[in-house]
DNA sequence: TTTATTTATCGTAATATTGCAATATTAAAT
DNA sequence: ATTTAATATTGCAATATTACGATAAATAAA
């Protein structure tokens, strides 16, 4: 046991709690803030930005980039990373309509 | 180390990572899926819906009962859980924002 | 070619999460 | 008062995450 049994669970859910658990942690929260603030960012200005050495930071940006909400592209000896539209169109898209459902009916209970 | 660094982080990011990881789990997920489509939900059915033992399942919704993204309210001698909108309008709101803010503009790198 | 500069990876300690059996708690039903 | 039913809590093993120093890799600059 302590493994998530990601098995027992369907695709899209899963796909959803692995986009979620990126936005989990208020560094990587940060530098997706810092990244809309700036359109699209050095790597290294988010290394400033944040108060956490280097290889933390990276470890962030490496699964920020596992769950697809940014990309980094080569700049000469430096990495620019910015937001992948795509999935957080995606995600927003589904959160949006779960709380459309549920905006269209009033509770029973609480 | 092992630790988050919680109070380098503003209340606002920490508020957003909390309600993420929340929603960073499949089962929670499911959760959540379940509780829109039944409007509000028994524990127990949560329980059988779920591919998990029942402690577990107590554990997930105490979870997303600490983020605040549902409630429960006592019915005899069991619970009736929904979702908690004000919770979920926040996280949403800020959310979208975000994306509005990166629709605008265009990156320059990716 | 040597030396910076920038980012990634490895190794590892500290901490957190996941899952469940066993047990406790609480309220209804008998 | 006892029993039953529903949910929560405890304790613990397995696994995952967080953080960082040390080091590697890759490109730019000298």
């Amino acid at each position: 046991m302590g493994a998530t049994k990601t098995s027992h669970f369907s695709e899209r859910q899963n796909e959803l709690a692995i986009i979620a658990k990126a936005l989990g942690h208020p560094a990587r929260i940060a530098i997706i803030e810092h990244l809309i603030n700036v359109d699209a960012c050095i790597c290294g200005d988010i290394v400033n930005q944040l108060p956490l050495a280097q290889p933390t930071v990276s470890q962030h940006l490496k699964e920020l980039k596992n769950a697809n909400l940014i990309k980094g592209n080569i700049e000469g000896n430096s990495i620019c990373y910015c937001l992948d539209k795509t999935t957080w169109n995606r995600f927003l898209t589904i959160l949006n309509s779960f709380l459309d459902k549920k905006n269209s009916t009033d509770n029973t209970c609480c």
